[in-house]
Order: C-alpha cells, then structure tokens, then sequence
DNA sequence: AGACTAACAGACAGGTCTGTCTACTAGAAG
DNA sequence: CTTCTAGTAGACAGACCTGTCTGTTAGTCT
C-alpha cells in the first residue's frame, strides 16, 4: 500500500512521541517538535491522531504495554510460586530506576498535568486499576486471606517507589521497597 | 507603607498561586490568571516574583511548610512513643486524601512537568530529603536497628500513598498504607 | 506641602502552541 | 492510463504565554 512497510509513519510518530513525553510530559513538547523529530508531515501526524489528546492516549496505552510487560516478566523470572512472584516483580522496579533516562511513573506524570475528569485521567485510573487486579489474583493464589489488601499494600509500594524514583536515581528506593513486600508477604503469609 | 496591610497584595498572589497550582499545576496556569484571580497588577507581581519560576519556588516552599506540619501534627497526636508515631503520621495522609480537591504530592507533579537539574527539582530532592531524615530521626528513637532503612520504607509508603491517591480518592489507600506501616514497625521494632 | 512608596490598570512585543489548509509526489489497484 | 491512497512540505490563523513598559492613584513620612 504505502511506499514504506506498513504503518512506519504512525509508528515513527509514536515512537517519537512516546521518548519525548516521557522525557518532558505531554504538555512541555509540541506536536511541532514530535513532528520533526519523526520525520513526518504535520498533515501525517493529524491524519492518524486527530488531536494530540490521542496521540497522548496512545502514547499511555503503549507504556501500559511496556509497564505491564516488565511486571509479568519480572513475576514469572521468579518461579512458579505466586509467592515468590510477588516478591520478583519488585525486580522490575529496580530494572527502571536503574534504565539511563528514568522519570518515574509516566501515568502519574501524565495524570499530574491533566484535570481530574479527563480521558488522560480515566486511562490512568484503568491501567492503575488493571495492574492492581492483577496482583490481587497473584495474592490470592498465593493464599493470601484478604488478597485486595495485600495488593492495595503492594501497589503502594510500587507506585511510591516509581514516584520517588524520580527524585534520586537511587537503586535503593527498589532494594527498599522489595525488602518491604518481603515483610508485608510474611506477614500476611505466615506459615509457609 | 502600604495602603493595605503589609504584605497582603504578595500574600494574595501566592495564596492563589498556591490554589491554582496545585489544581492545575504550574504550567497550567497563566501568569494571566494568577493576576485576574488574586485581584493584583501584573507589574506588583513581578515586583515581589521577578520570573513565573520564582513564584513556583515560593509555592512550594509553602507546599513544604504545609505537609511538614501535618505530618509532625499527626506524629504528635499520636502520643510520645516515637513507635505510635511512626505509625501516626500516617493520619496526615489519609487527611490529605479526603480532602475536597485532592490532587496528590505537589512536589512530584511539579517535578513531573520540570527538567531534571532545574531549581525546581532540586527543591523537591531536598523536601523529599527533609523529610526522610525526619522519619529516620522517629526510628531512630524507636530503637530501630536500621532506621535509614525503615525510613526509606515508611517515607516509600507515603509517597505512594500521595502519588496513587490522585487516581481513586479512595482512603482505602490511606488505611492500606498506615496498616503497612504498623507491619514494617513490628517487623524491625519486633521487641516492644 | 512635597517626596516617596506600593500598588493599580492595561497596552504591547515576541514567541509558542494547536489545528487547518493548499499544493505536490509516488506507489498501488483497477 | 486513471484513480486512489499515504505521505511530504510548509504557510497560516487564532489563541495563549511570559515579561516589559507607561501612566495613574493613594497612602505615609519628613
């Protein structure tokens, strides 16, 4: 169809859009900027996102991907035990502090510079809510006897360690926060 | 000296600044607005805050006087256990959580929206800092074996708990986080 | 009375931002 | 060959934002 690979300028776009915001927040680039760095033309960009509102969206739901990915993935690198699972995912908290470039959580970043009843905000409160449920059934299976507080507790302490993280690069914060979900685990999970 | 009492048209500013920011935060706001709203000059603005940077620094020196004192109210309403305290100070989060217009911590919204050396995110390292080097004090009195450690623990706890309660204004997330605290404390306090 | 000070009122310049619009190019499909 | 599609290039309007500047008003101090 187009005279390059199947959407390589929407993607180009969104790849751009996606280090730049990151790296300022939505509202500190211009759509200006994200088009000049992908190499694409403005009527490119508002053609696949007819406001920057979407390509805002589209750049969360891409970090929910990401996000949610590193999650699992840290989950499953430690063993079949939901338990264990519980304390591993921590690991991919330390693996994005440590990551050249880190700015914390991209959600609550993009959440901060948006008012309360936006779609930005619904999204951020989805995927929050989505990983949330997530943990919740990791608990459970673990045996947990109240699985939504262990999760709530939990995502607490993954949320304050992304926020904060932002501040000191410091690898601490993960070493802290996982030493952390080890207490709370044995501590809802006392006998082995 | 003046024609109204001293200081009242800087404190106006920076009151309304101190709403309007934190609702919409800073590069939300106009320097326009922040005029229309506190009823002032554009030039008696500029007067007492040369750049719309100095202005945000003073809001959150304001922000920074505010949540310090929360925080050592509800250590004090706890009693005069360092341990109750500990756990008490978590009564000003589920505090700021109620609170109509809740919009999370300050200092990581605005972080959020500012380059990574700026003035702005050096003030908020060192609130950040302030604070911890409080709690550490608190665990340290308790009798804690590391209190560097669990201050970074119960300070992570409480930025999660402010970061994440932009999202849902549950208090849930309060009750998790202070009975996450309580955890944490027994865990490296075991002895009482 | 005269000088000074703090504040008010608002125009203005220069820049940036979003979103629209026109004109052109090149490959694919019929 | 014609038509359609995806894309390039860039001008443009209208809004908004920061920071400056001119001129005026009203209290206070000497």
């Amino acid at each position: 169809m187009a005279r390059t690979p199947a959407g390589t300028a929407r993607d180009r776009i969104l790849d751009t859009a996606f280090r730049l915001f990151y790296a300022y927040g939505p509202r500190g680039v211009g759509v200006d900027t994200v088009i000049a760095e992908s190499g694409v033309a403005k009527a490119t960009l508002y053609k696949h996102f007819p406001r920057k509102d979407d390509l805002v969206l589209a750049y969360l739901d891409k970090v929910d991907q990401a996000w949610s990915g590193a999650l699992r993935a840290a989950a499953a690198a430690a063993g079949d035990d939901p338990r264990e699972q519980l304390v591993g995912m921590f690991d991919a908290l330390g693996g994005a502090c440590r990551r050249e470039g880190y700015h914390g959580c991209a959600f609550i970043n993009t959440a901060a510079e948006s008012p309360a009843g936006s779609p930005v905000h619904a999204r951020t409160v989805a995927h929050k809510n989505a990983v949330r449920a997530w943990v919740t059934d990791l608990a459970r299976q673990a045996g947990a006897a109240e699985p939504e507080l262990l999760a709530r507790q939990l995502t607490l302490l993954l949320d304050g360690g992304l926020a904060g993280g932002v501040l000191d690069g410091d690898p601490t914060i993960a070493d802290a926060a996982k030493r952390s979900a080890h207490a709370l685990i044995d501590a809802a999970l006392p006998e082995r």
